[in-house]
DNA sequence: CGCACCCATACCGCAGGAGTATCAATGATG
DNA sequence: CATCATTGATACTCCTGCGGTATGGGTGCG
């Protein structure tokens, strides 16, 4: 199975359809109705049903676009990785914008401290990101949070644990309160965060693409947010937080990915582990 | 990247030599050396040292060796899965020939008086091959025991974690001790176990595939072993077990690939968490 | 019933992958 | 030191197979 079929069967299987599908692969639709006939004679399995009117996933196809889809982020990794070793030493850190700042300026810290340290170059980005930067090799570590991001398919070593506390704008009625109970929180809008697909779901508070930019609602006073106790580090007076008691405790997690030979990642994360 | 330039690159990387690749390949060395110029030029980074006389990875083919290998293998997991799916509902599950076979047992009685419970294929190898049939498709759960195999890339439960014994034939020296510390074993003729490459390593002791032909060889007499203390069981009275306290515990875990939506998978590692 | 939409088929041109012959560089040999 | 064997690179040719255009055929809609 050549990567190119597999990039036009992905192409396809997310478009749902064999004209929008070439359009973005820019080939023209019946070469890329003959790969995907090809495809389904070299995997010997029907992966679409086609009529003329929809263009669905058969059992066996849905199979092939979610392996189909780390495949090729693993060729992609396997050239990025080799490009990046051909170019020098150096490690990209991946981590969500806004969150676990304290710990990951200790961690760079102590880890420029190490005799053989590399440059490491920081990339903050949205959540849900940062594993597909590690996947597909555009980066070499990241600062994941359980049990919000998902740490399947990586190593991880576990570095703190801590509890959860409702962040609100001084002056809110439940900001005199000593302590809260995820009950509490019931009808208050709580800022939605991008789905899978990048799409917002639909309801109440406002729209937030990450913690950074979450803090900074806060501060406006325009969102009251639930985040990890940590994030109470660098925020003004007027943002006052509550403990929630009972809300699940966040894991910050360092992660990389499996069979990563680098000196230099196996020594960031020794660091990491011993903070 | 095409998956046929990495083919030709692993091959080429593995014999470090063109003619050889080439014939393992199937075809002419020339087109060989072409395509891993293209790949060299697509990649942006030297590859391999060349000389006439041999052929050297360079630190960024190194790198491409081993991602490449481990993407070679998740693209072809990614069509033998498809495959497996258009076949209909099935699990093939993989452990070490003769290891766990209690549990193993057990876990297939109770997953198979799950509701919706389908056919278990087990499959039995030698050490060190789970993982590779578990990364390129060909199984889709397996138990591993830690720390003798690796586990890095995969999601896994932890089951049952137990202690070492020596195994030895009854009326050796050593069969009457009631406990045994590792330096008891220092001047002991231990079997060999073959390394990554299939070879075996240089010294006494006899060489061994599997557990299963192990403890044939330690009931006729012709070794001793270091094995998990649930080993003993099945075996004849000529065999005497003797624990070992200071032999680091050995844990059997169940292990899947990471973004496996199967149900059938699930289902049956929900089942080895019970037991 | 005609129309719009959409995937499949037919056919053609060409890029590029593969083969053969040969060269060039290097280390071994007498 | 001249010769030879080995091995990867180059030159050239052939042909497979990918991609493009034109068109067919099936399906839901007005």
């Amino acid at each position: 199975m050549e990567t190119r079929e597999l990039r036009y069967f992905v192409a396809v299987a997310e478009e749902r359809h064999f004209g929008r599908a070439a359009e973005r692969l820019g080939i023209a639709q019946p070469p890329l109705s003959r790969a995907i006939q090809q495809l389904e004679r070299r995997v010997g399995a029907r992966l679409l049903d086609r009529t003329t009117r929809e263009v669905a996933l058969t059992e066996a196809g849905a199979v092939l676009l979610a392996e189909g889809r780390a495949a090729l982020d693993a060729v992609d990794a396997a050239a990025r990785r080799a490009r990046r070793a051909h170019d020098g030493p150096g490690l990209v850190l991946v981590s969500k914008a806004g969150a676990s700042e304290e710990l990951l300026a200790k961690l760079l810290d102590a880890y420029a401290a190490e005799p053989d340290a590399v440059e490491v170059d920081v990339q903050l980005c949205g959540p849900g990101q940062q594993e597909r930067l590690l996947r597909d090799g555009r980066a070499d570590v990241a600062l994941l949070h359980r049990p919000f991001d998902a740490t399947a398919g990586f190593d991880t070593e576990d570095l703190v644990t801590e509890g959860q506390a409702l962040y609100l704008p001084a002056g809110h009625p439940l900001s005199a309160r000593p302590e809260l109970r995820m009950a509490d929180l019931a009808d208050l809008p709580l800022p939605r965060w991008p789905a899978a697909g990048g799409g917002y779901p639909e309801g109440p508070g406002p729209e937030v693409r990450d913690t950074a930019q979450l803090r900074q609602l806060v501060s406006l006073g325009r969102a009251v947010a639930v985040l990890p106790e940590s994030a109470r580090h660098g925020l003004a007076d007027d943002v006052v937080t509550v403990p929630l008691v009972d809300a699940p405790p966040v894991t910050t997690v360092v992660a990389w990915p499996p069979h990563s030979r680098s000196r230099a990642v196996a020594d960031l994360v020794r660091v990491a582990s011993r903070l």
